[in-house]
RNA sequence: GCUCAGAUGGUGGAACUGGUAGACACGCAGGACUUAAAAUCCUGUGCCCUCAACAGGCGUGCGGGUUCGAUUCCCGCUCUGAGUACCA
């Protein structure tokens, strides 16, 4: 019988299945280590070949792992809540509930096919009730924690309570959206209940407040900022616009520092820690405030505003000539004057009308308008005036910026546009008619109190004086904004918090889960109010309190699922402390590089909160980091002939003649091409149109256009795994998803080279069977060219393992079983360490295999990986190509000292060499793994 | 604009710290087996000159440099992809 993939696959799949082969204990006297995938959406269609590369990966680290005597944690589940479920709901009134089981059970059976080591014992769904419960407590310790600076950790709220009530605001140093708040002791007793929530709810970790949200109509809820790509939902692509809502939040931005610190210490892609550290924008600098200058036109109250601006050269403050504000800013309408308020309108009028995406396209031209009033310049006195422009952002920093335009290029554009004065304020030979300049380079000139100073000294010294003189400080600011929260949809993790007297206040812990409600419609209400609204009888403590309606955002699940695979079935905790204390964080994480600053950044951040909080010991959840490349679709065109008068014919024209032709290009389904030449046959019969096609050949075939495009069912580009694997099986399928290309980059799909991984696993099993196909091994002792052949591609597989290139390793296998094929090597000793090493790429093969060799079936996974022995690999013959001066290449017959390094005598294998060295004497051998590769004359 | 990654035959890609560039596979061409096809096996296959062989020349996006020796290191440039965007 010959390789029958089909019978072997399907067997060993029941076998694993029903011997929970791959379970794995908590408790064992193996070091572990934890291989995990970013676990998948279970969306409506299903799995293309692109979605398991990263699980292919990831499996054949784990079972090497495996092989490698480590206690192996492999698990997989499903991020289940979340948008095109609901969306379907709303379209056909189907329970989301029931759309994600029939969508998991067909991803399971995808995942099956393909033969994982998952331990299915541990699989999580994040839309579970026994799941959502603990993500509704992890809400429930934010809300009751606060970010303590001084500790730098979060700590129970009652710990702040605490503070207030002793010592009232004067030891807190916390992080708090108002960092106004000040009282006594004696005031915090005296407040009611509801000030004192009020206080609290400015403190917790996560919080309700009135904030700038970005809202989709289209979706009918906010989203977070990584949901938001140019202006449109990262979903749907549907418009976004700013709105301020009432919204539950994550304070992600007490972490800032941590967060960005924590990047030094993780083994991530390079990519990925610069995303996280451009998003969280740390920027070193200092606040200053302006006062404004008194001026007939505005009333003397106001002279008493001041204007405060963050800046990171504050070196630079004696070459200020402008300030800039925001045209949102709140500022702007109270201090322009009458004869610029025309200006200034119009100039807001303008900048409200500019799209979101315009306003991103047109950096280049500068913009603004004068307010009329001026500010003073805290260290010289100077007045400058006050502009409005929309190159300063509401959003980030304060608002308003200071204009140096001999520092700062931008600023000069604005000084140089509008006939701004440009101070020179260092001894830089710059000139300053051309150009900024931008560098901290030179000594300080024009400027005062760091006159002839360089630039750490002029930034010590002003940070010093702007704090005595109360005018600023020194300060860090981040670009990375809380994470706004409450999402207004039904398919999702209620929050579980009800409302008494307008304030939010937990739900008792006992009363966890608490469930999703059934409603009628999945639709907000008539007044707008969010799908919840429609629940009827859900409602707090008898009646008595009204719940929150919002659901937590797509990222609260995914945000902490890697512990609940620790301890899955845990009623009382989220994970046990023993299983947190073996397990502790994941090892090895493979997924898609489009999370970077979603869902990696906020694990990050709830990894840190239950650290703080005691419960699990890692400060990062993921120590090493891989992104597998995103797989295109290759698409397949045909060419459709029109007549002289532009009519569509039924005529097809191949791809190398379609210039001849006036022709229109046409997807065809990717499926029933081959090498790019299409199958006639099954084109006729794809379509009732298609039936009576004729077809303008070239070399007598129909040669197909291709384009690299996503893949997607529209552009009939979509491969499907269970197709490769019931026409090659699931072996072949794992091989050659690796032997693609490496695993980082990302590159078309394409079918053809499949045949020769096929190829090679037939081949493999050949090596095992007679022509008659009967299983025949000898037991003799195997030769020295076997056991370097096997030694071979046992540290070649080892090494590429390791540094997960396994791509050449799959080479090295086709290599390894083509010696041993000429060899006519089928000794029991090399096949059955040769099966050992195939098994992670190919495990139902070897699996076969290894029983047919007379082992224990299922042991496989638990044997081990074969020791390499360097001795096999010592080359035995020294005539080779030797170099001369890196020019000519030569043969000789070299006798020499490997361990001395040096060469004893050189006898050269042609007279004519001979002559040409004759009485030279190398300077210099160059040995190259023990071979010489080189000789310097 | 900035940051990062990349550019190697007809194609996907190898070459791990500089050391015989093109492994391995696809495709293509030729051959064996077959009535035939499929499957399988064998041989060839970077480009140029050459009937062919021997030999030779050119070759890792482009231009320089370091080195006995550069796909690999350095400088400058071109192009492609990804991320990011007036961040003060």
């Amino acid at each position: 019988m010959d390789y029958q993939f089909k019978d072997i696959e399907e067997r060993w799949q029941k076998f694993w299945a029903s011997n929970k082969t791959f379970k794995t204990n908590t408790t064992s006297e193996k070091p572990k280590y934890y291989v995990l995938d970013m676990f998948p959406y279970p969306s409506g269609a299903g799995l293309h070949v692109g979605h398991p590369l990263g699980y292919i990966a990831s499996d054949i680290f784990a079972r090497y792992k495996r092989l490698k005597g480590f206690n192996v944690l492999h698990p997989m589940g499903y991020d289940s809540f979340g948008l095109p479920a609901e969306q379907y709901a709303i379209q056909t009134g189907q329970h989301p509930a029931i759309t994600t089981e029939s969508n998991i059970n067909t991803y399971r059976k995808q995942l099956d096919r393909i033969g994982f080591s998952f331990d299915w014992d541990r699989e999580v769904r994040t839309s579970d009730a026994g799941y959502y419960k603990w993500t509704q407590w992890i809400f429930m310790q934010l809300f009751n924690s606060w970010y303590n600076i001084d500790a730098d950790k979060a700590e129970p709220i009652s710990t702040l309570i605490e503070k207030f009530s002793t010592s009232g605001t004067l030891n807190v140093n916390a992080v708090s959206d108002d960092d106004t708040i000040d009282f006594q002791p004696s005031d915090w007793a005296n407040y009611s209940e509801t000030q004192k929530q009020e206080i609290l709810l400015k403190y917790r970790l996560t919080y309700l407040k009135e904030s700038t949200v970005n809202w989709c109509a289209a979706l009918g809820t906010v989203l977070a900022n990584d949901e938001v790509k140019d202006g449109f939902s990262e979903r749907g692509g549907h418009p976004v616009e700013q709105k301020k809502m009432m919204q539950w939040s994550m304070r992600i931005t007490a972490y800032a520092d941590r967060l960005l610190q924590g990047l030094d210490t993780v083994d991530w892609p390079d990519p990925v820690k610069e995303m996280q550290k451009n998003w969280i924008g740390k920027s070193v600098g200092a606040s200053v405030r302006f006062k404004l200058n008194e001026n007939d036109a505005l009333s003397s109250e106001l002279s008493s505003q001041q204007i405060e601006v963050f800046t990171t050269r504050i070196d630079t403050i004696y070459g200020v000539s402008f300030l800039v504000l925001a045209p949102e800013h709140e500022l702007v309408s109270k201090i322009t004057t009458p004869a610029q308020k025309a200006d200034v309108e119009n100039y807001i009028e303008q900048t409200k009308k500019k799209s979101e995406l315009d306003r991103m396209a047109d950096t280049k031209s500068t913009s603004g308008a004068f307010t009329g009033s001026y500010a003073i310049n805290p260290l010289n006195g100077e007045l400058v005036p006050i502009w409005i422009a929309d190159y300063v952002l509401a959003g980030y920093g304060t608002g308003a910026v200071m204009g140096v335009p001999s520092g700062d290029q931008r600023d000069w554009l604005f000084a140089t546009k509008f006939n701004l004065p440009i101070q020179q304020i260092s001894d830089a030979q710059v000139d300053l008619n051309i150009q900024a300049d931008p560098t901290k380079e030179g000594k300080y000139i024009n400027s005062g109190i760091i006159n002839g100073m360089d630039y750490s000294a002029a930034v010590a010294t002003l940070n010093q004086w702007i704090e005595e003189n109360n005018v600023g400080k020194a300060k860090v600011n981040f670009r990375m904004r809380d994470a706004i929260f409450g999402r207004q949809r039904y398919w999702g993790e209620p929050i579980p918090v009800y409302f008494n007297d307008g304030l939010p206040y937990l739900i008792d812990e006992e009363e966890l889960p608490l469930l999703l409600p059934e409603v009628d419609k999945y639709l907000p209400t008539e007044t707008g109010e969010p799908p919840l609204a429609r629940a009827k009888d859900w409602s707090y403590s008898a009646n008595k309190y009204s719940y929150e309606l919002s659901t937590m955002p797509g990222w609260a699940g995914s945000s902490w699922y890697w512990f609940r695979y620790m301890d899955a079935d845990n009623n009382q905790a989220f994970a046990s402390k023993e299983a947190i204390d073996y397990w502790k964080n994941v090892d090895l994480y493979i997924g898609g590089s489009e999370h970077a600053t979603g869902h990696l950044l906020y694990s990050r951040f709830w990894n840190k909160f239950l650290k703080d909080l005691g419960y699990t010991q890692e400060e990062e959840p993921f120590k090493k980091l891989i992104n597998q490349g995103m797989i295109q679709g290759r698409s397949n065109f045909v060419y459709r002939v029109a007549d002289a008068n532009g009519k569509p014919t039924n005529t097809y024209v191949s791809h190398g003649l379609k210039a001849q032709y006036n022709c229109t290009a046409i997807h065809v389904d990717v499926n029933m091409v081959v090498n790019d030449q299409l199958n006639i046959q099954q084109f006729r019969n794809w379509r009732e149109e298609f039936k009576t096609a004729e077809f303008i050949l070239e070399d007598g075939k129909y040669i197909c256009g291709v384009e690299v495009e996503k893949m997607s069912k529209s552009k009939y580009n979509v491969v499907n795994p269970d197709d490769l694997i019931e026409r090659y099986g699931a072996d072949t399928l794992r091989m050659y998803e690796m032997f693609l290309g490496p695993l980082e980059q990302s590159k078309p799909w394409n079918t053809n080279g499949i045949e020769g991984v096929f190829k090679f696993l037939r081949k493999f099993w050949k090596l095992f069977h007679d022509n008659e196909f009967n299983f025949v091994v000898s037991n003799h002792e195997p030769t020295k060219a076997e056991l370097k052949a096997l030694h071979k591609i046992i540290k070649k597989v080892q090494d590429d393992i390791e540094r997960f290139s396994f791509n050449t390793s799959v080479s090295s296998f086709m290599i390894a079983v083509n010696e041993l094929t000429d060899l006519k090597c089928n000794k029991r000793a090399i096949l059955k360490d040769l099966v050992v090493i195939l098994s992670p790429y190919a495990p139902h093969i070897c699996e076969e295999l290894w029983v047919l060799l007379g082992e224990e079936a299922g042991k496989l996974s638990y044997a081990q990986f074969p020791m390499f022995n360097p001795e096999y690999l010592v080359e035995d013959s020294f005539s080779y190509p030797v170099s001369i001066n890196g020019k000519m290449r030569l043969n000789l017959n070299l006798s020499l000292n490997l361990d001395a390094k040096e060469v004893e005598s050189i006898v050269l294998a042609d007279e004519n060499v001979q002559k040409y060295l004759e009485g030279a004497i190398p300077k210099k051998v160059i040995f190259v793994k023990g071979r010489i590769i080189n000789i310097v004359i």
